[in-house]
DNA sequence: GCGAACTACTATCCATTGTG
DNA sequence: CACAATGGATAGTAGTTCGC
């Protein structure tokens, strides 16, 4: 496809994103304000174009081909290029703003910023819909295909082109419930031999062992085992509540949660010199310039702001590398990058 | 297992619109 | 005005679900 484009190329991008974002005839009609034959018709036009039939039937519904695939964020982004040169800069209006947007974050996130968050979207944009995701290993993959419209985690090994801002620092802690046999109650900090003593719990959202922790532990000549890895920070204190094992976490979410769930917070060892981390926000650059969710990251962002700096020194250092799991920033993930 | 009902896509024909 | 491209209306086909 050297030709320059025509308007009508305009229109079958148009079709063809529609195509590819709902697999269906029927959905990109109705997404379009067509007609089924008339989406019919334009689907086959642009099976001749491609020398692929990119929608094949499956049951009831169609799926796409593998071509259909590799097609899929380009168009996406192409599309949306396109429809900000149409945009009215001055004229977003976020009260008026009816659209859905899908959220790639863990409990943590929604638990410490996800109320603040909520009151300010509905409070500003009540037409908005929210779509909450758990973390994974394609979050990337999912950015660029335009299934997740904002993922919030700790990430080192992204695409380059994708778009990362820090918006709040974090640091480690220990938790261990309060009538823990082990530990005394006057004791503020872990000893390192007590850390690699007692099993431990491990917040792993994508399933994956290690992490920072367990690099730094080794660096030290250590190792620990890891007794219940979890997906979930709340089901992770839960367990943390109810045995003995000693959980490493996000300190935000252990002060939260701690007093209830009838958790003691300590020191981790000072040998293990865990940095504190920066929480960033990612998203694809196809949304840089778009009104709607640039005003969603500024909500998330100011969000965020009235936490930061009550109770925590900001990172001695900027951590460009880490998990997206969160509890542990990792350095092992960084090593790995799918891609 | 069979058939009706339902959903979704395709084929055909026709109207409209833009271009030369 | 002829032609091509696009889109709508209608009828038909194909696959799934569900009740008997």
């Amino acid at each position: 496809m050297s030709t320059p484009l025509d308007a009508s190329d305009l229109a079958a991008l148009a079709a063809l994103d529609a195509l590819l974002q709902t697999s269906s005839v029927t959905g990109a009609a109705r997404r379009l304000g067509l007609s089924t034959p008339a989406v019919s018709h334009a689907l086959a036009r642009l099976r001749e174009r491609f020398g692929d039939p990119l929608l094949v039937r499956a049951g009831r519904g169609m799926v796409l081909t593998p071509r259909a695939e590799q097609l899929r964020p380009r168009v996406r982004d192409a599309l949306s290029l396109a429809t900000l040169v149409f945009e009215d800069p001055g004229a977003f209006e976020p009260a008026s703003m009816e659209r859905s947007f899908t959220l790639s974050m863990t409990d943590y996130v929604l638990r410490v910023f996800g109320g603040p968050f909520e009151a300010r979207v509905r409070a500003a944009a009540p037409g908005v819909d929210l779509r909450v995701i758990v973390n994974a290993v394609d979050d990337a993959e999912r950015l660029r295909a335009g299934d997740t419209d904002l993922v919030v985690g700790i990430y080192g090994a992204l695409p380059p082109e994708l778009r990362t801002r820090a918006i709040i620092s974090e640091r480690l802690v220990c938790v261990v419930r309060e009538a823990h046999p082990v530990l005394a109650p006057t004791k503020r900090r872990l000893t390192l031999r007590q850390f690699v003593t007692l099993e431990h719990v491990q917040i792993a959202p994508r399933g994956q062992p290690g992490g920072y922790v367990d690099d730094r532990l080794a660096e030290l000549g250590h190792a620990r085992r890891v007794a219940r890895a979890v997906p979930f920070f709340q089901l992770a204190l839960e367990m943390t509540a109810s045995s003995d094992y000693l959980l490493t976490v996000s300190e935000r979410i252990a002060r939260q949660l701690g007093p209830e769930l009838g958790l003691r917070v300590l020191e981790p060892p000072s040998e293990l010199g865990l940095e504190p981390y920066a929480l960033s926000m990612v998203w694809h650059p196809r949304f840089d310039a778009d009104a709607g969710h640039r005003w969603l990251r500024e909500q998330l962002v100011e969000s965020t702001q009235a936490l930061d700096g009550l109770s925590h020194a900001r990172p001695r250092r900027r951590l460009d590398a880490s998990d997206p799991t969160a509890g542990e920033a990792s350095g092992r993930r960084r090593r790995k990058a799918k891609n």
